[in-house]
DNA sequence: CTCAGTGCAAAAGCTTTGCATAATA
DNA sequence: TATTATGCAAAGCTTTTGCACTGAG
C-alpha cells in the first residue's frame, strides 16, 4: 500500500461515518481540503483533483462540495468575491481578517458569537447556526499611507 | 414640479457632489437603495427602477451599483447565495442576522471591529476597512425544536 | 445485482462588456 | 460640442442539471 492510498484511506472512515458511498473521488476532495491549507474555490479543487485522478469532473467537484457542506465537514465561506470558498469545520470558532493588499487570509479564533448573544439584544432571541466575521483591510506590509 | 421629480432632485445634489454627471438613471437607482428598506440585489433594484423609468437596463444597475460602491455611497453585502445584496452605507457599524427559517435579515448596531481590535491579537496589526459579520441561524418564530 | 455516484454536455443564473445612440455639462 | 452614460445584445463565469454509464455495497 503506497502513501497515495493509504491518504485516501484514512479520509474514507470519515465518509463511511456519515453513511455515504465511499468514492475515490470523495476521498480525493475530502483530502484535498483537509490537507491544503488556505481557503480554496471550487476551481482550485478541481484542478488540484485532476494532478491524482485525470478523469474527474468539475460537476463532481460541485456536488461534493455541497455534500460536504450539507454533512457538516466543511465550511462555505464568503469573501469578497462572487464565488465561494471552502475549508474543513474546524473546531473552535474563528474568523478572517482579508487584506485587500496581497489577498492574504489571516485567521483568528475568538468565541464571538457567545460575546454577541450576550450583548445584542437581537441576538438574545436568536439561535445561531453559525458565524462568519470577515475584516477587510490592510495587514502591517500592505498597510497604505501611515497608521 | 411633481413629488418624483422633487424626489431625484435631491439625490442629484449628492451626486453632483462626486464629481460625476448626473443622470435620471443614478438618480433614481440612489433614491430606491435609500428607500427601499431591506438589503436589496440588483435584480430587485431593476424590478423597482423599472416601475419608474420604464426603459432603464439591468446593465446601467450593475454599472450603477459597482460606481456607488467604489465612491462609498452604499455598501455590498456577502449573504448565503451566489449574488450581492447592496444598501446605503449607514454612518455607525452593523451587522446582521439572518434567518434561515425565513430569510428575514436582523440588522444590530455594535462597533465589533474596536472590540476585536482590543481583544485579537491578529487584527491588532491590521488596518480594518470593513467589517461584516453574518450570523445565521433561526429567529424566534422560525426555531426549529426547543431552545 | 442495484442503485447511488460519475462524467459529459448542455443549461441556468448572475454579472460584465462592445458598440452605436442618447444625454449631460 | 465633447465626452460620459445608456441600452441592447452578446459573451463570460460560476454553478446546476439531465442522462446514460460505471462502480460501490
Amino acid at each position: 500500500m503506497n502513501a497515495e492510498t493509504r491518504l485516501l484511506q484514512t479520509n474514507r472512515s470519515a465518509l463511511n461515518v456519515a453513511g455515504l458511498r465511499v468514492t475515490n473521488q470523495r476521498a480525493l476532495i475530502l483530502e484535498i481540503i483537509r490537507h491544503g491549507r488556505g481557503h480554496l474555490d471550487a476551481d482550485e479543487v478541481y484542478r488540484r483533483a485532476r494532478e491524482r485522478q485525470a478523469q474527474i469532473s468539475l460537476s463532481t467537484v460541485y456536488r461534493t462540495l455541497r455534500l460536504f457542506k450539507k454533512l457538516g465537514l466543511i465550511e462555505e465561506l464568503h469573501f469578497d468575491e462572487a464565488h465561494h470558498h471552502y475549508e474543513v469545520k474546524p473546531p473552535a470558532e474563528h474568523h478572517h481578517l482579508v487584506c485587500l493588499g496581497c489577498g492574504q487570509v489571516i485567521e483568528f479564533h475568538y468565541p464571538l458569537s457567545r460575546y454577541v448573544k450576550r450583548n445584542v439584544p437581537e441576538a438574545k432571541d436568536f439561535k445561531v447556526i453559525e458565524t462568519e466575521i470577515r475584516m477587510t483591510g490592510y495587514c502591517s506590509r500592505c498597510r497604505p499611507g501611515g497608521k
